[in-house]
DNA sequence: GCCGAAATTGAAAACAGTTTTCGTAATCCA
DNA sequence: TGGATTACGAAAACTGTTTTCAATTTCGGC
């Protein structure tokens, strides 16, 4: 019932298909193709996860140890713009980004201790989200929903839990 | 049904009780009652809404202009640990604090267009979460349901809406 | 291919919100 | 009331992110 995405292996197809996609929103606002950008977008879309700014950048510089911060930062903008990639903050200072390979909306758990993150998606919570708006004159464009707390089947988490209990949460 | 809170005027005899409960706090921890923490936290509490930092601040200065930004973080930071205020992050880049009347979870709808917060909690809502987790062998601490969206009888809030599309989400 | 306007890059500076430092002042218990 | 301890406030430091700016690259038209 419900289950939580795995997240998959970047599909070859699928990163081909997300780099055209994102050629042809270059291209219809006008700007130019760089190889700085393509080696950017082509190494985040072969990374899993929600990655921030400095992961990538690192991961990057593997291919082109020039590229800096300023065009990450910059690319990451374009990517977003374009649809292709979303934003997320889960609280400790840093923005975090996913381009999944399906554009569905899903809603987050975060582990305080071991930091894994568990994505789900359940009909019957958005609905009921959708109906509380609606009872409030409220029109939703979207919303952010993320269970912040422990697994349970980790015995680490578990017991890290006990002594330390509730992480405090940066931003 | 699952009526939005109306926010209140603060309580005088409520204000009071918590200021003593802090004060408690303070002694519990072995800290020193200063003048400036007792402004600090009256003026808080006599404020109603998502307080930032800044206009904190400002309403602080009113009654001592001596105190500055230092203090007033400081002093946020010891009610959070009080466990009397709560932080809350809408996106903006902006902390912002709720000392709420009573000790009830709730969640928000953020109008993007005025900027109005809705508070609102549902049972069912807070089940359901509790049932996804329990699936997913995890085990929630705390969690954050954001919706953000516009007022839908507010014409001011539609007719902005439809030019200035969705308003971009910053921090 | 070459020109040149327009876009892009990267290093460094700027920014914004928040935290820390550090010298001075206030608190409060023995 | 002495004096160890805690707090204050201004300013500096910090962090993640954005902007600036001079130099470089792109690309449509010749
Ligand atoms: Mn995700
Ligand atoms: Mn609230
Ligand atoms: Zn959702
Ligand atoms: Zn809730």
């Amino acid at each position: 019932m419900v289950p939580v995405k795995k997240l998959r292996e970047p599909d070859e197809n699928l990163v081909r298909q997300k780099e055209a996609a994102f050629a042809d929103f270059i291209q219809r606002k006008g700007l130019k193709t760089t190889r700085q950008r393509n080696t950017i977008i082509s190494t985040f879309f072969r990374l899993r996860g929600h990655i921030s700014v400095e992961e990538l950048l690192n991961q990057v510089k593997q291919a082109n140890p020039r590229i800096g911060y300023a065009t990450v930062y910059r690319t990451l903008h374009l990517l977003v713009e374009s649809g292709l990639v979303e934003e997320r903050r889960f609280g400790d200072g840093l923005a975090r980004y996913e381009g999944h390979s399906d554009v569905e909306h899903h809603d987050h758990m975060i582990c305080l201790e071991c930091g894994e993150i568990f994505e789900f998606f359940n009909p019957r919570l958005e609905a009921l989200q959708e109906s509380l708006a609606e009872e409030n004159n409220f029109q939703i464009f979207r919303h952010r929903l993320e269970l912040y707390g422990a697994c349970k089947d980790k015995e680490a988490c578990q017991r890290r839990k006990s002594r330390s209990s509730v992480a405090a949460q940066a931003e």
